[in-house]
DNA sequence: TCCTAACTCCGTATGCCGTACGGAAAAACG
DNA sequence: CGTTTTTCCGTACGGCATACGGAGTTAGGA
């Protein structure tokens, strides 16, 4: 990554808060940024990222392949603004409700957000591009709980915990939703095509519990899993652990007071 | 996907189960399918999955690309053995020690797992390929936490959860490594880089908890973020939740007892 | 007014990818 | 010994990102 990469690519991130830059040369562009960003966006939506394309950009747009790069300076940027955008379609009005609530929000929106765009979660990027959707929204999970009697160590890592989690559900819901779409067969489908051949091939009885408590999910899922249901059971879990270390450390904090 | 194909796959990853088949006319192979699941590991070991090719499992074993389609149906079905082939590299002794120790070596496996082949984390499959090392994890995972008082359904909940936080905690960690593996640049220079740009661009005062949090979170941290950490807080915070979860199950029971 | 620098758009080329197809050689069976 | 089956491989097709250079267009400066 070159630095006038990094210059020009957090410019167009925060290109609204920039305003247009005046007096350019050449041919103005046929395009904005924004409607190429938004065409990208559509092409994400419909085939995923790694089916995304340059070329299926430029043809949405009819432009011919080379031009795109006079847009962006290259796929990975053009991937971080679609990312910041789709933030954006987010309000973050301000959360409300019992601190319960305002934590199962936080999940909810991740949630939310990948469910919108599956191809969010097929964006592996370690260091972020830092757009104004994106510090926005850390900026609303921060202060959603601010205040609540979490360390500022722990509000990040509750925060941290709750969209890591919400994000690693919304995948298997994904997961699920492409698998029917793409291989035309529903979970039965396929456990038909699989339960015969396994049988033959599994030792018999070499999985007791497993065999036990496949059979009450399948028959309660009715399908391989379930992810909403996943995703309400962990959360209420992880949301008892959250209540648990504040009223601990609320203990903490009177004993210490006693003591001092 | 072709239902031969199901049989052949699954006839791949339970080979050793089935023994080796007898008397087929051609040439001998020059490998065994070991040998190539072997070879393609390494390939992804080394690159991850996307830069992983059957061009570059050919060249380590000196066949020709075309070669590998003699030992297995494609990519996707070498992907799968692949799969199996390293979840088995963990022996599954029976868990001991606590409830809580046991619900940790669970999370704790799935952690190690991943930190030990991360491509497993870019493998997106929704339905798997059921094999006899992910076969017999299950039953590992489940014979854990077996008679601890979850209901069925619960255990399976229960293995989602803390399996989907591992693996979603070691996706942090594994992306730090590579960032800081592939880019030749630290957290700290990356910050170098983007600081003072960002300065210019962000409105002042524009994000006050974020700033306040981030700040202490960077000076903890000493980094973007602190993967192992976060693994370790939310892990504590889950398996809090779980024995709140248990401990209500039990009393909801005795008071059963009374009114029945 | 006119020249020139800057910019957009695009054609071409390079080097990757998975895999379909068909041919040559080798081994085992009848 | 011929036939069948199987391995190994060469070739080809259609996909990908992007480096490079050229043609045409526009705005600013002389």
């Amino acid at each position: 990554m070159e630095i006038g990469d990094v210059d020009r690519t957090l410019a167009l991130l925060w290109r609204r808060t920039l305003g247009t830059p005046q007096g350019s040369r050449g041919p103005r562009q046929r395009f904005t940024v924004d409607e190429v960003v938004r065409a990208a966006i559509e092409v994400a939506d419909a085939d995923g990222l790694p089916a995304f394309s340059m070329r299926k950009v430029a043809d949405r747009l009819g432009l011919k392949l080379m031009s795109i790069y006079t847009y962006v300076p290259g796929r990975s940027e053009l991937i971080g603004l679609m990312v910041d955008e789709v933030i954006g379609e987010d309000a973050f009005r301000p959360a409300t409700g019992t601190l319960r609530q305002r934590l199962a929000a936080i999940a909810r929106q991740a949630w939310d957000e990948v469910m919108r765009h599956p191809w969010l979660l097929q964006v592996e990027e370690y260091r972020p591009w830092i757009g104004p959707n994106g510090s926005a929204k850390y900026e609303w999970q921060l202060s959603a709980i601010d205040g609540a009697g979490f360390t500022d160590l722990e509000m990040d890592q509750v925060v941290t915990l709750l969209v890591g989690f919400a994000q690693n559900a919304a995948r298997a819901a994904v997961a699920a939703r492409r698998a029917a779409e793409q291989t035309q067969m529903t979970d039965a489908e396929w456990w038909e095509i699989n339960a015969p051949v396994l049988e033959r091939l599994m030792p018999p009885g070499a999985y007791p519990v497993s065999g036990r408590v496949g059979q009450v999910a399948g028959e309660t899922y009715n399908a391989l899993a379930d992810p909403e249901r996943s995703f309400q059971f962990g959360l209420e879990r992880i949301l008892d652990g959250l209540a648990f270390l504040l009223d601990r450390s609320l203990l903490d904090r009177s004993l210490l007071d006693r003591d001092g």
